[in-house]
DNA sequence: CCAAAGATTGGACTTTGTCTAATTCCGGAA
DNA sequence: TTCCGGAATTAGACAAAGTCCAATCTTTGG
């Protein structure tokens, strides 16, 4: 959805924005998952990250993952019981998910819209409402 | 939402009507998954259906889960990446999701609606619409 | 009641993700 | 710049969910 890439110094104050400290790896991590606008797993991250030459193990990915998450950098996409997909579009919105191919297509929440939401038991509040339209070929 | 439970006649029609041999291990199974209304996970239907005193392996459980999955007779859940849930309401309805205590209540689709779904690309159609209510205690 | 087809099983295996303790890095103060 | 303390990284062990397999046991129709 959005062509541009950050560059380096961007992504180094995105993550400061968010308060996280930019290391080398982080950096790395913020590239792959910002720089293409895809749902990646992490597996796929870190082959990814470590594609072109650097070093970045796989406790670093799944931390840093985790910290991006908890921070609002990113977010979870949970479609396939096998392995969590990260997002990096935190705009509210839904997805459409081929079940054959694995492919994760957003929908951008203007166009859906979900009436009826029940009234929540006091004291509890709506975290967020995930839709999945999941399709398949034929 | 269903009080009645099924005797064991009911249960062997049941998965014979979907093509599933009823064997004493599936029965069992069975048992356990339409005689509460509640989306449990494969290692607490492992618990329950030893519970009383029969011997199920985990294997079969899983292939039997999986077996009822595709028969039609179970629908599985996915909201919490740790594990699938099975869910015996195979009516189309969504699902209210307490992070917090993992609690899964389901919301009867004629409730809630959702308007805007696009149009799929030729070729493809809709296997089924998920909404999860995320909800949170404060 | 028999035999073939189908189901079950223990245990090895795979995958995804977490944990730990040792090492390395980073950023601010001097 | 250099130095220091806290923060980050890492290899590899570990855990949990789920699959696979070949040997054994059930089911079922004739
Ligand atoms: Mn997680
Ligand atoms: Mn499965
Ligand atoms: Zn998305
Ligand atoms: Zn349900």
């Amino acid at each position: 959805m959005k062509a541009t890439s950050y560059s380096r110094p961007e992504l180094i104050a995105l993550l400061r924005r968010h308060g996280v400290a930019p290391t080398h790896q982080r950096l790395e991590i913020a590239h792959v998952l910002f720089g293409r606008c895809e749902h990646l797993a992490a597996d796929q991250i870190l082959t990814l990250v470590n594609e072109r030459h650097a070093e970045t193990s796989k406790a670093t990915v799944y931390n840093t993952l985790n910290l991006f998450r908890d921070r609002g950098l990113i977010r979870e996409v949970i479609v396939d019981p096998k392995r969590v997909f990260y997002d990096p579009n935190t705009q509210p919105h839904h997805h459409l998910y081929n079940i054959d191919t694995g492919e994760i297509t957003d929908i951008g929440a203007e166009v859906l819209a979900v009436s009826g939401l029940p009234e929540l038991p006091p004291g509890m509040v709506t975290e967020g409402v995930d839709i999945i339209v999941r399709i398949r070929a034929l």
